[in-house]
DNA sequence: GCGCCAACATACATTACTGTACGGACTCTC
DNA sequence: GAGAGTCCGTACAGTAATGTATGTTGGCGC
């Protein structure tokens, strides 16, 4: 079993880093997993891309599903935090649509990185139960964070599990539809702006395009 | 080259087969590409599920390379058939749009083989070009045909597209994150619901859940 | 009934990747 | 400065997959 990796204290971090860890080698998995799916994830290409051979590899994972698991878990962790930053506070709920909107779609097309990965967890869940249950785990909970933004938005109690629910997957197809296309900027913008007015009503304030870009 | 593969006329189609066809291999494929992805889709594991050995496989594409494009271009194929069958011929649109979803959302959660397939060309488009050029070319025929069927819904014209997009995103987003869940079968009739009010308006006609099921 | 050819089988060479055993440098501690 | 522990390199064995070269068989024309 491999001990949690700490570096002598003595050291700064440093481009020319001279002792890996863990977290390293799962940010170089990141990498390789956004551009060719979890089954290209290949330890040798890890450690060229790291400058090591794939010796270091086994001394920080056990095996290739150790690390496998660990990004999975190192992934799920981030996702929460991420909805524990974005919780919706009541206070301004229109301006918090419009973050959470904002997160959703236009940050997903520009933080391409981040997206690919998803994509690609997302994908390597239809055959890894590990994967399985943690996409489940998150889609829940932020379909759960919608629910509360809808209340707040005063949506009718009925309707707010349906809303948050569509808006979600409307989300999440964007996601697979529109990565890497040609005009999805466009796109998205249209889909942000049409959501935006499903969740506050036909006739609610929509926030114009021009706005604050 | 492989030559266009016939069998002999005399020899008719039964489950005890002789001669393999190209198309044998191709739902082979199906197979594999469903359960495990584009990633491993393998020549022996395709020739014991047929009971011959790679010999065949060999005669009947060039290499592993042709299978895949001649995988993906039956794909298209099949997809484009399936919308000029449902082609909205604008008489009953009510109709055709409950039709419409039943195709996007219920069927495709039936249908679990098709659905899996999609998402794995889907995937594999984000790292293949070809893939990505045929995943860009359905896609596309989609929104158009959805498009019309707005049209004859008599939405405005500036929403159409909007609209279009939307249910064509929410449709592909609710068979990612809804496929093989556990109460996805409720969860995909909230959606649909949802989606043919808001392609009616708001306060148009919804068809009753309890009805013709 | 002879030869041809489609459809497969067999055997081999090659590559890519994993895991493991072991060795070595380097650092910290006492 | 000896020992222990950390981090990585090296070398080897083993597996799985592809592609290719060549052998085999069964049916058809004629």
């Amino acid at each position: 079993m491999a001990s949690k990796s700490r570096r002598s204290p003595s050291t700064i971090e440093k481009p020319g880093k001279v002792q890996l860890t863990r977290d390293d080698w799962l940010d170089a998995a990141a990498g390789e997993v956004a551009s060719g799916g979890f089954g290209s994830l290949r330890v040798l290409t890890l450690a060229k891309k790291l400058g090591v051979t794939r010796g270091s590899f086994y001394w920080h994972f056990r095996d290739h599903e150790d690390l496998v698991d660990s990004f999975l878990d190192r992934w799920r962790d981030r996702r929460f935090v991420e909805l524990d930053y974005m919780r919706p506070k009541g206070e301004n709920p229109e301006e918090e649509l419009h973050q959470l909107l904002q997160l959703l779609l236009t940050d997903a097309s520009r933080n391409v990185r981040r997206l690919q990965v998803e994509l690609a967890v997302r994908d390597f869940a239809r055959r890894n139960r590990h994967a399985a249950e943690i996409v489940e785990e998150v889609d829940q909970a932020r379909v759960e964070q919608n629910k509360l933004l809808f209340r707040n938005l005063g949506s009718a109690d009925s309707e707010t599990e349906d809303l948050a629910m569509l808006m979600y997957v409307a989300s999440v197809g964007s996601q697979v539809v529109l990565s890497g296309r040609k005009g999805n900027e466009e796109a998205v913008a249209r889909v942000e702006n049409l959501m935006a007015r499903l969740a506050l009503g036909q006739g609610g304030a929509v926030r114009g395009k021009s706005e604050e870009e």
